[in-house]
DNA sequence: GCAATAGTGTCTCTCAGACATTATGGT
DNA sequence: ACCATAATGTCTGAGAGACACTATTGC
């Protein structure tokens, strides 16, 4: 079954039709695009799921806040163009290089133990004809989730550099440029549901963690409060989740345990959300 | 809560300073790029889970089977150049016009009853420097699922159309073009795992159908047996997935109650494939 | 009668959520 | 003493999967 399967990733090769073609094609006589890569960056800031954002120095909309992105370069990737701005802005380092134009459930295993592995995917691409008043421009946006933005800095064309709680953006503070509240919204709904499914919470925590730890992160990315005992018994109980690394800390009032993030990032079971349908009574749901 | 919250698509307002930017903006000195929109039209033909092909009549890559796809125009929507390609091949129109361009779990309900309600959603974008070797192309691939693609016909620069089985293309029948398997086996991992948390199953049927029908379509897409007594009463016990018309049809040796779909678009609780980790026996493993 | 499908009922196992209880150690 | 957190254990209900059984009708 190895050997019958053909190589998915190889193109086919060029015929001499194809060759006599290509040299008389002429790229300029279509109307121009540009094609852009934004960076959702989330991260937890003061316990808050927070969206690193920079302040635009040049038009348009200069003065406005904006995410992190750039047009990408002739013969640049779009995976290795996402990755070069999220370096830019954070200074950190990506884990899993090749595998940042993969996300999904394909993805191989990530985690070189004793490095903070920073997750990148790309979330999805957005084209309104109307989008940039400079001209047609296409953004493929990105989404990382980091453990750490390093000193927020600003880069190329930024003034400033600020991390925005997300509860914030969803009320309109600050004004954004161009649709990129909309790319926010979509980010964060990502980065909540793939929290369900997948390990990446362990990308927005040090490489050491408590098992509360890990549970503040679900709660400040899902907005909701988690049942301590009930999250702890689910995490243990997901094979490659987390592993204990031995050394315990003095935590709250006690002694915790430390754990690092396994090798599984798919989790079997999902840690699911509570089912949508509201429980119609006001009091916090105290749930999982 | 709803009037405090600003619209997210409305973009913010050009200052004095941006008009006088954009006057002197020349957006010609950058490399060009084209970008494309690639669709996955998915159906059931012949109880297989096929894939509309249609072959190249000008090169690059003339004769070889392609995704059916095209330029965006310019002052075009992506969603709406994805639909407008749908339409092409298959010349069957969408019942949900203006949820074109969003997908996932905020898109509102489906199907108006009567119609034969198509489902198309972006997939993903694909923009390796070296995809296309005409120039830099940037292709917006979009996932639709259809009951029926009509007559299969040719589009404007498709020298023949045929739906080619899915289990084939990943054994590298046929040949494809430009990086078209790759974006084949990413969309049909995306439709498999819609199929456990959303109804879009019925969009690969016709309006009414029983739920043998309805168990066909899983069977086909996941590439699985399922349990026919353990799936109707999942199915049955999911509100809002399909409601009955109060007809009976007489298929295989009996009578059987029709259904229509429901209103629900995300199911509660989900249809979920047994986990991966291979039963380590060789039978079919008779899930569900 | 036989084959094939639809449909009902039931049993077991797993997991989610709620809750009770104890331990710990800083304030 | 008090309190917040960690950690363990238990109970209940929902859902998944397996299986037994009946009904219907074309062959």
């Amino acid at each position: 079954m190895s050997e019958s399967r053909t190589d998915l990733a190889a193109p086919p090769p060029l015929t001499d039709e194809d060759r006599a073609y290509l040299a008389t094609y002429d790229p300029r006589k279509y109307a121009p695009v540009a094609v852009t890569v934004d960076i959702v960056i989330l991260t937890i800031d003061r316990g808050e799921l927070s969206v690193l954002l920079v302040r635009r120095g040049v038009p348009p909309y200069r003065g406005l806040w904006a995410l992190p992105g750039g047009f990408v370069r002739a013969n640049e990737d779009l995976g290795a163009a996402a990755e070069r701005e999220l370096r830019e802005e954070t200074g950190v380092g990506l884990t899993e290089a090749p595998a940042a134009d993969r996300g999904g459930p394909a993805e191989a295993d990530r985690g070189e133990p004793g490095l903070a592995g920073d997750y990148l995917e790309q979330l999805r691409t957005y084209g309104a004809p109307d989008r940039d008043p400079r001209m047609r421009t296409i953004s493929v946006a990105y989404l990382a989730l980091v453990a750490d933005v390093g000193r927020v800095r600003g880069g190329d064309d930024a003034a400033d550099a600020w991390l925005w709680p997300v509860a914030g953006i969803e009320q309109g503070r600050p004004r954004l440029a161009f649709d990129h509240a909309r790319i926010i919204r979509d980010a964060v709904e990502r980065a909540r549901s793939k929290l369900e499914y997948t390990s990446v919470a362990t990308s927005l925590l040090p490489e050491t963690f408590t098992i509360g730890d890990l549970r503040r992160v679900y709660e400040a990315v899902w907005g909701v409060r988690l049942h301590p005992a009930n999250f702890r018994r689910k995490v243990l109980a997901t094979p490659g989740f987390v592993v204990p690394t031995g050394e315990k800390v003095s935590t709250g009032r006690g002694w915790t345990e430390l754990y690092r993030r396994g090798t599984t990032t798919t989790l079997h079971p999902a840690l699911l959300r509570r089912s949508q349908l509201s429980t119609a009574d006001g009091d916090t749901p105290d749930t999982l």
